[in-house]
DNA sequence: CTGCATCTTCGAGTGCACTTGAAGTCAAGC
DNA sequence: GCTTGACTTCAAGTGCACTCGAAGATGCAG
């Protein structure tokens, strides 16, 4: 019934080494085991590794994912304080974005410089 | 009359081990020398370096970014070749803009999905 | 029965872009 | 004359996030 190693593997993206490594450090809480004591992902586990991904794509280190999962863990009550993790990794994604936009603009410039160039 | 490379670093914000290090791998061509042989930067070259660190945080590797000073040193003929790496390399920060906006899109829902709570 | 995937723990290796440190020389400013 | 900042070469270290490999055990599928 579970989603074996290799499948999560497949569909989160990450190696089945990674998985084991994202559990080790806490990343993951407790994958449930089968009879025969391999990992058994859920879908809430699935979802929980794409949200994860997510975090770490828009650049939050390990370190902090770590912490947010362990708030996780402790339940309701750290509610607030993970809302507030959210929002300040969502302003540096926001100035992230802000600066790739600038640059961005930098780089057309240059483009129809060469362009310019080429047509004279 | 030059910018010492105590000035070149403050105004790049490139430590100046940086900066020779920059110099060493190709990055920067032969930075003029005083008298005394130090370093004497140019505004050339701090508009140079301002635009090899809008290719780094944008997420150009050196590799790349050696090749690209490389072409431009040798004049002219390779502008093209130029334009079609900044083009490249522009399609590509495109699309991790568009990613990252994506993934904030999620964060927003999580956001406000802690404030539905906190807020019940 | 065989073979393959999985499990565990452990330490070491990888890739990138610096970053630091050592060791010795040199020249200008105070 | 001494300090300061710069120069050279070179090797080694750092931080991050994996990534890999070894070693030995186990259990399910064909």
């Amino acid at each position: 019934m579970g989603i074996t190693i290799q499948e999560a593997s497949r569909i989160s993206g990450l190696s089945a080494h990674t998985l084991r490594y994202y559990e080790q450090i806490g990343l993951i809480h407790q994958v449930g085991r089968d009879t025969g004591g391999r990992r058994s992902y859920t879908q809430p586990d699935l979802e929980w590794l794409d949200f994860l991904t997510k975090l770490r794509t828009t650049g939050m280190p390990i370190a902090d994912m770590c912490r947010y999962a362990e708030l996780r863990r402790q339940g309701p009550a750290t509610a607030a304080e993970r809302r507030r993790m959210l929002e300040a990794h969502r302003e540096r994604v926001l100035e992230r974005i802000a600066q790739l936009s600038e640059d961005v603009s930098v780089l057309d410039y240059k483009i129809d410089f060469y362009h310019a160039m080429e047509n004279s």
